[in-house]
Order: structure tokens, then sequence, then C-alpha cells
DNA sequence: AGGAGTTTGTGAAGGGGGGAACAAACTCGA
DNA sequence: TCGAGTTTGTTCCCCCCTTCACAAACTCCT
């Protein structure tokens, strides 16, 4: 509220395209260490990964200066730096509610584990489901979604159920004390302000694939 | 190759951010038609797809003209339209490949389907998994890949693979003729130029709302 | 027929992000 | 200690996108 020096710490306002790069770069940091690499340069940890180089050295440039000029970055210290950035430095609490084919596929996605992400509850609403173990974890009925978050103190959810359950099931999260929501339903969810939503949509992104491939067949 | 006129039709370059917002559009239109709707305004389209309505509009006269002033847009026959630009009034063949927990929720993904798209081949490397059924779709050894994509004329690929197999699976879809990838691989892939990937990354979304997370929890 | 009300399509302004290019800063060798 | 070579951090410029605001065009009612 206070307000604050600007030069306090570099980046107390990384740009939205900045944050959703930062991920990929850790990624290929970590890739990069279990080769034995110490040491890289932005050129090569930007063709790692996939960027311009220029867009690299500024989006790190918002987060301090990391780097030795005339030598490159440190590959273990800028990981833990963009680590901590990001908040993955210590595991995050998350639910996933419905349990049907992606629901299972996301339970046993080893990647969330290993990238800071655990799997506290399994919740579904189909009574037929409760008991069902999967990933060592056994599915719970969704009423006893806000239990759950309280005792584990969860701040993120993951939607997979069908469409037409997403809303109640956000609102549910909401109510329970979640704010951030990872939604693969194909379906726009509305929540309040201060809650954030990303939506995950497979057959969206088929369609910009096929409206490109479309353009191709046709000789444009 | 030759020049057109520009004004043969109103959008022969349609920007980038309007083509990944138009299936949110088309989907938007077809749960109004199918709760009797005949007629929307931008505002009431722009609310059930989550964007605000001069966003809508303008992306709109991308397309063309196809609404009426002081009326609104006719539902079925924009629908059409928008259809018809992003290429899904046909089916488009698709393969995936990699048939572990992700494979499975992709293959037995529903939305594919009703949305222009036909799973036409399911295939693994790992021997194993041959012959398994998965939606009614038996698994085939990767090495058939070149003689599915000729014989079904298949354009678009899922990788779906772990992060280390999918640059080979790539470079196999390019070399049997597949010019669009959809990559749920967390690698990096690298294609020629006229192929398209697009990326979905499960833990990089869930990073991304850590990030937000960790900011609303710090008081910033 | 005409005016009031409604809604689309578009022009203009402002913000954000991408990329080239360069100065600052570091290493290395003599 | 000094110069050559290397690489980061940053500045500048341009393009895309978003949003506001409004004229054009349509309907409906009198």
């Amino acid at each position: 509220m206070t307000a604050r020096s600007s030069s306090e710490s570099p980046g107390r306002d990384i740009p939205e395209a900045t944050i959703a790069r930062l991920p990929v770069y850790l990624r290929a940091l970590v890739a990069l260490a279990e080769a034995g690499t110490a040491t890289c340069s932005s050129e090569e940890l930007a063709l790692a990964a996939g960027v311009n180089s220029a867009k690299l050295r500024k989006d790190l440039s918002h987060l301090g200066s990391y780097g030795t000029r005339g030598v490159g970055y440190d590959v273990d210290y800028l990981r833990y730096q963009i680590a901590r950035e990001i908040g993955v430095t210590q595991d995050w609490p998350v639910v996933i509610v419905g349990i049907g084919n992606l629901g299972h596929a996301l339970a046993s996605y080893s990647g969330f584990r290993s990238r800071g992400f655990r799997v506290v509850a399994l919740l579904d609403a189909d009574p037929a489901r409760r008991g069902e173990v999967v990933a060592d974890i056994a599915v719970q009925p969704f009423a006893d979604l806000e239990r759950i978050v309280r005792e584990h103190g969860v701040a993120i959810g993951v939607v997979a159920t069908p469409a037409v359950a997403a809303q109640d099931v956000a609102d549910a999260m909401v109510e329970a004390g979640i704010s951030s929501i990872l939604n693969f339903a194909p379906s726009v969810l509305s929540v309040p302000d201060g809650v954030d939503v990303r939506k995950v949509d497979l057959s969206i992104e088929l369609q910009i694939l096929a409206y490109h491939e479309q353009r191709k067949a046709s000789g444009g």
C-alpha cells in the first residue's frame, strides 16, 4: 500500500508475457543442469527455450541482474532465482475436481510433482467413483471440498469436469477459498475479482491449427 | 501469389489474436443455438464468450459484415460463417502419438469429434500397447505413421509422448507429411518453416497461476 | 413519412511487447 | 597494466492489439 522505491527490487511489475515464459526458461535450465552445464550464455539458453536471445535477456532483466557480462549465467543460480520468482521453491497443494479421462491423466501426471505442485485430493460428484484410487490418491466426494481446502491450505484448483458442471464447481471452489483456477472444461468461467482463471481448451488449439492448415492448402 | 484486390474478401489477413478467439465465439454460438436463440447482440455474445463487446465486433468485422445494425447477429448464420472461416465445416483427420495417460484421455475426448476433428489413428512405439483398443480405435505401431498419414490425408498430428521422445516424433511427423502439430510434451520442438506447432503445457499453466498466487499472498 | 431508440462497423488513441543495436562490464592473454 | 574479445543489460523504434467513442444503418412506433 505504501509507495515503494521502484529500485528496491528490479521487478515489481513483471510483464505478463515475461511471466508466461519464465517456466519455459526454468525447464530449459533444469535440462542444462542435468546435462552437467554450469554456465550458459543468453544465446544458448534462448535456443533451448525456443525464443530470441534479446527477448530472453530482457525477460531476465526484469528479475534483476543475475548474469555476468562477458561470461553468461550461472545455471544453478539462475534456476533458483527464477523458481523463487515464480514461487515454486516450495510445493503448492492442488485439488483436481472431475475424475474422468482427463482427470485421471492429470492425477497421474508426474510433471506436476516435479515442478512444485502436489495433488492433495481428487474430487468427483459421482458416488460411483467414490473410493476409486488414482495415482495412490482416493477419490473423495465433491462435498468435502471446503474441508480439504481448509485442512491443506489449498489455493489452486483444477477443473476437469464436463462443461455443464464447470461453473458450479468454480463457484464452490471460490466459496471454499480457492483463488486460482485452471479450467480444462470448454466453458467460460465467471469469478469474482481477485480470483485468477486460466483455461486450457484442447479443441480450440486444434481449431487454430486447422485455420492455418486450411490457408496453406488453398495457396494463401 | 498473384496480387488480389484487398476488397474481394474482407479478411485476407486476420490478426492472430482474432483467430485464437474465433473458436470461443463459435462455441458460444453453438450454445446459444442449442438454447433456441435465433438472434443475439454483440453485447450478449461477448458476455457468453468472456470478452469485451468492442473487441468482439472488431474481430467479426475482419470476417465481413455479418451483422445487422439495430438488430444484431443471426446466430445460425454467424455460426456457419465462423466455422467456414476456421475451416471446421468438414472433419479434419488427426493422429495421436503416445498413448499413455494423456493419450488415452485425448483419444476419448468427445469434444474433438463434435468440433470438426476425427481421430483416425492412435500410435505408440511401445510394442506392449499394440492391439490395445481405446475409444474404439486400435493402437498401432509408430512405424505405420507414414502409411496412415498418406492413406487418410492427415495434416494434423498430436504429440502426447514423454519429453525425450517428442522431437523424434515431430521429425517423423514432418517427414510423413504432417504440417500442423499440437504438442503436449514439455519440450521445445524445432520444425522446418511451413510447419505450425502449438504447445499445451499443463505445468506451465499452473506455474503462471502460482506466480500470481504468491503475489496475492505477500500483499503485493 | 419521420423521429426516437438500438446496434453494428470503424477511426483514432494509447499501451504493451518484440527485435535490432549499442554501451557497459567482464575475462583473458601479453 | 592494457588492449582485444565476449556477453549482458538497456535504449530506441516499430508493430500489433485493445479500448473508447461515434457515425452509419436498421427497426419500431406514431
